[in-house]
DNA sequence: GGGCTGACGGTTG
DNA sequence: GCAACCGCCAGCC
């Protein structure tokens, strides 16, 4: 657990309902631009206690994981739908309508 | 304790 | 415009 980690936790923490980022958005956020692979990887490892909206952490392109991420990329499209979240018809989030640039920039 | 891989993204060729 | 490489740090072997 190192301080990197820390801020991705409680940047993605901080993701408001109806909303998304993308790996480059969080790690850009903690302070290293090019650790994306790094959230990803913190997301991977994350504990269920932490709660964290980990499904609202996107790829840069709006697509999803391609991997049994969520129980599935269908799991978290369906949770990302759920908070009414705009879905594009190529099944990728639409991140110009709910693209989340961080906590309250100045 | 060291090395490789990995939920990625930006830059360079 | 597309393909390949490098960088970042955590987790696993």
């Amino acid at each position: 657990m190192s301080d990197f980690t820390k801020r991705i936790y409680h940047l993605v923490g901080q993701i408001p309902s109806g909303k998304v980022t993308t790996y480059g958005q969080v790690a850009f956020l903690a302070g290293s631009p090019r650790a994306s692979r790094i959230v990803g990887c913190v997301m991977a490892g994350v504990p269920e206690g932490m709660h964290l909206p980990c499904h609202r952490v996107v790829y840069r392109d709006g697509s999803l994981c391609q991997n049994d991420a969520f129980g599935g990329p269908e799991g978290q499209r369906a949770l990302l739908k759920a908070e009414n979240v705009p879905f594009l018809e190529n099944g990728h989030v639409d991140l110009k309508q709910c693209g989340w640039s961080g906590p309250a920039p100045k």
